[in-house]
DNA sequence: TATGAATGAGTATTCATTCAT
DNA sequence: TATGAATGAATACTCATTCAT
């Protein structure tokens, strides 16, 4: 594994189990198994590597997110899949939506970044801007409609953390989604 | 102003524009206009401090919430003033809401106090427990229902404080509730 | 001894013994035998302690070169025994000396403070001015002749410590003196 | 330009911009356009360094200083003409001139180097005994006069680096060089 | 109850130097 | 000879907390 990596993947668990302000650094190149040095030769600061960080893991969820969407059917169908998509990312890299979550309230992030809300939904931004074309959204601000829907699916996501059984449930699972179709669908 | 008093609106000042660990005891003591050593005085340690100033913010928020509720006729009408009063609440105490949300985030906060979810929503768990009795209120895990509401609701009093315009709207405030009140009304 | 002395103190020994890069902070304290906080709680930073420090030896200079000169009856006694208290003060107070020299070259000094050169001769400098008028001083750039003056003095009390026998003798002295004396009298 | 050359002319620039200490190996290596690793393979220690560039600023001046001085007529002319190579070589060099100023007061130069004074006055040592037996100069421990001449000739390159258009008049380097002259001819 | 000087463990970051390529 | 990633000791400074007054 490269350095930038194992630095990334230390500083990534080390945070997500004790927080930015109680990992300090030289803890992260003890656990990435390098130098303090060697940190500090890769990322200026401390706090250009969280942002490192964050762009790694935003990366990720991008890339996972619109798979297989605009194979499905009907628009009902592409929402659920999108859904599907996030669930199954923050399932599958726990951390990295721990971490997300993380930095989302930190005073590291940017005023700027932080505005833009979650910035990696303008896919979904566009999506919704279709259904409401179709008039099968509700008409209203679109940006309210995206927090919002942003926001239920990692309020869901932590559910399912905290209840890995209750993923499994198929049931349960629709239970979720049509609770967040049923909030802005026309 | 007493000198606790005086402490905790200093906290909470800085805390919300710096966040916790940005903000030395030093200087909240030096906002608040005492020594260092009477902060330590009130409170044992930094953390406590922090913990006080969230029952205080608790408190003011669960005297509000529940106000005039239960004189509303329709079990509808009854959740649409609860949710009034949250979001009023977040619009008339803006730091108050966002030390919550930090909070929320932050490891001051026991795991105990966090898997509870927003913990002062014990009244509104009752409440929803009619209305699922009644089968106004879909049938779901009562947990997921709860943190469901409240992600929402923080989230809608976020998008109202950053455009306090859309506030003033009774359209738009209808348009929020009915987002909520859809995702789960049955 | 005052908190503040006791830190001068050791700061100034330490300084003139291993420079100021190779004297850490914490060694300061230690000498001072004070904790490493209390050192930053009476001084910002290390820059500032060491401008404090050139405040203090300074003061000192300053309230010993003019005294008694205006008691000698001509313009070249009144020039004879300032230049002896200067002496006098690098011999009695070689670390005070050592310190001023090591600052004058150091990146520590800010731009105008070097600029205008040893500043606390201004008592010196309207000396001068006065034997300029009655003819006693070549014509010059009172500029030159300061700096001049000054790094002349200071390169003997160098020549003397190194060789305390000489500032024994009479003769030396003399001798010294007229070097500078001739140098610029009329 | 050859690499070592490079990284000197690199050094110098930056010392005298910055001072030693502010000067980090690696910004050389950066300014000279190298590897960090090829300044340690020229030379072995930051240390090391900063001795070869005081070697090849000495060697500059100790080539310049006596170049024409013998074939002048008087011994006054001769010093007048080694003074007039002095001044013309910080006027030429300036940054040579400064290096030298901060590597006599930094701890980097060896109290040995130190004590001589500015050794490569080793060449105006001589000059003066000649003057001392032919009793045109005052009978004085040569140490001393050596380095008053020293130390007031480096001060007077100073004045005319900040003052240029002092340099330019004959008349003020007249002036200033019979500052020098009266202060030791008999 | 209030003060604020003193404490000292803790932490991000720097930088001369090494070494495998 | 040149490279630049890696090293890790060193250091200025912070800050929650204590305690004598």
């Amino acid at each position: 594994m490269e350095t930038k990596e194992k630095i990334l993947t230390a500083a990534l668990k080390l945070f997500v189990e004790k927080g930015f302000n109680e990992t300090p650094t030289s803890l992260i190149s003890k656990e990435a198994g390098v130098a303090t040095g060697t940190l500090f030769h890769h990322y200026q600061t401390k706090e250009q590597l969280i942002n490192s960080l964050y762009l790694h893991c935003k990366e990720r969820l991008v890339r996972l997110m619109m798979e297989g969407v605009y194979d499905q059917p009907s628009f009902r169908a592409k929402m659920k899949r999108m859904w599907e998509n996030i669930i199954r990312w923050g399932m599958r890299y726990p951390m990295d939506y721990q971490f997300f979550m993380q930095f989302s309230y930190s005073s590291y992030i940017s005023e700027k970044t932080h505005d833009q809300g979650f910035m990696m939904f303008s896919d979904m931004n566009r999506f919704f801007q279709e259904g409401t074309n179709l008039e099968l959204v509700k008409k209203m601000d679109p940006e309210l409609l995206l927090s919002m829907v942003s926001s239920m699916t990692m309020t869901q996501i932590q559910y399912f953390l905290q209840h890995p059984g209750k993923y499994e449930s198929a049931d349960v699972r629709d239970q979720a989604f049509n609770l967040l179709w049923d909030s802005f669908r026309n």
